[in-house]
DNA sequence: TGTCCACTGGAAGGGAGGGCTT
DNA sequence: AAGCCCTCCCTTCCAGTGGACA
């Protein structure tokens, strides 16, 4: 009993965080740091729409983490307020191609967000659109539509079309118009679009460089200075965290995870002071959240690909091919007793395996050997095994994976 | 030098599961 | 309820392909 309150009474007490929320990756801060020509770029361009005219369409690149959906956010936001005040009618709409990652889901989204009324399933494509010029034709009001990670999009079937369609919408319109800003970190999207889409849509292009170590410091202190009591980062902590990340092309958005969960570590473990030793351990905690997630929730046969690459690769420490995998695949459905999908499949899987980062895989040729991907597991095999043996549907096939899996791993 | 392996990766299509309108 | 259309996961078919080997 005491025990539970004083677990609630430390919760009460703040000590390491004054707002957490400040570090979260969706926090729009009010100072962004090393960004500001990018923001006064992006706020010239959309100026025209406070006299009513259409602003250009933008194109933004840059890698993850550099800035470029909270500067569009941020600015997105000022235009809004800044047209309430003065009585233009301005709407910005921001969607994330990553998390809805079909043309439906993606115009559906722009659909809901302007008020019109659209489910989850069952419309067509054009049906949605049908929607959405209804109800935005004659409002009078421009339209600022974000299509963040737009290659995500662009890549899908059908996503060419979408944004072709959405690069037209104007001509549809009669008082209302819609400009549309498109944000990739992906470098080759630019040659794969369509090319009328790709001319619409960069009337305008800006390029966000990644941020450097001492960037990526001032980034941190600026919102560390929010989201912290104060005095309870130790010395170099920040630092720290903007060298680990500058390491990974100054991505800031991890640069702030890694503080925040640094700081989350800290308050768990009850410590009053943030330090290294939770830094590092944040590093490892991220990395090991974020495979649970991806594993925990791939379909069942991408689960028996992965049990099948822990065994053929002897619990993580060596490579295995795509056929090797396949066979110890096939062997796994056959023990379960359930279907088999084709080697075409089990090749499909491997490869979103390996954008997933849970493997890493090389395309080789040897020669008179076959052309296959060499791969091996890019993530914490104890972790991965422990994940996958949460999936009752894997049924005693885990037992076995396991005891290749302890034979190999008590051999090192 | 050409062959040929063991796949890769593109394309199209299907059918199960499900929601929409009428 | 019928008739559409959606997504997701999968299949079938097939045209490449890099380089060791004969």
């Amino acid at each position: 009993m005491d025990l539970v309150r004083d677990v609630f009474a430390s919760a009460l007490k703040p000590r390491i965080f004054r707002d957490r929320e400040k570090l979260l990756p969706d926090y729009v801060p009010g100072f962004l740091p090393h960004r500001e020509s990018e923001i006064r770029r992006v706020a010239s361009i959309l100026a025209p729409a406070l006299r009513g005219e259409k602003p250009s369409n933008i194109f933004i690149y840059g890698l993850t983490g550099t800035g470029k959906t909270a500067v569009v956010r941020y600015v997105l936001s000022k235009l809004e307020v800044t047209a309430r005040e003065a009585g233009a009618r301005v709407k910005g709409v921001y969607v994330n191609a990553r998390y809805r990652d079909t043309p439906y889901r993606i115009i559906a989204d722009i659909g809901e967000a302007v008020g019109a009324r659209i489910p989850f399933t069952g419309l067509s494509v054009g049906e949605v659109f049908g929607r959405i010029l209804k109800v935005i034709s004659d409002t009078k009001t421009i339209y600022v539509v974000v299509l963040d990670e737009i290659d995500f999009l662009a890549r899908k079937r059908g996503g060419d079309d979408v944004l072709y369609k959405l690069t037209r919408i104007n001509s549809e319109l009669r008082t209302s118009r819609i400009s549309l800003i498109g944000v990739t970190n992906s470098a080759d999207l630019v040659e794969s679009l369509d090319p009328r889409v790709k001319s619409s849509l960069g009337e305008v292009e800006l390029v966000f460089p990644p941020y450097n170590a001492e960037q990526l410091k001032d980034i941190l202190e600026a919102r560390a200075r929010e989201a912290f009591q104060p005095g309870v980062l130790e010395e170099d902590i920040i630092p720290l965290c903007a060298a680990l990340a500058a390491r990974e092309h100054g991505d800031a958005r991890r640069a702030l995870d890694l503080l925040r969960v640094a700081g989350e570590i800290a308050e768990r473990s009850g410590s009053s002071k943030v330090t290294r030793d939770h830094v590092y351990m944040a590093r490892e905690e991220i990395e090991r959240d974020r495979v649970v997630d991806v594993v925990r929730t791939l379909p069942l046969h991408s689960k028996l690909v992965l049990a099948s690459i822990l065994m053929v690769t002897g619990g993580g420490s060596g490579y295995a091919t795509t056929g090797e995998v396949y066979e110890r695949y096939r062997y796994l459905t056959l023990k379960l007793g359930i279907e088999t999908v084709t080697l075409r499949r089990v090749s499909g899987i491997l490869a979103e395996l390996d954008m997933l980062g849970v493997i890493t895989g090389r395309v080789v040729s040897r020669g008179r050997y076959g052309k296959t991907r060499v791969l091996e597991l890019a993530l914490d095999p104890q972790v991965l095994y422990k994940t996958l043996s949460e999936d009752i549907a894997l049924g005693d096939i885990i037992d076995e994976v396991g005891r290749e899996f302890g034979k190999r791993s008590s051999m090192r």
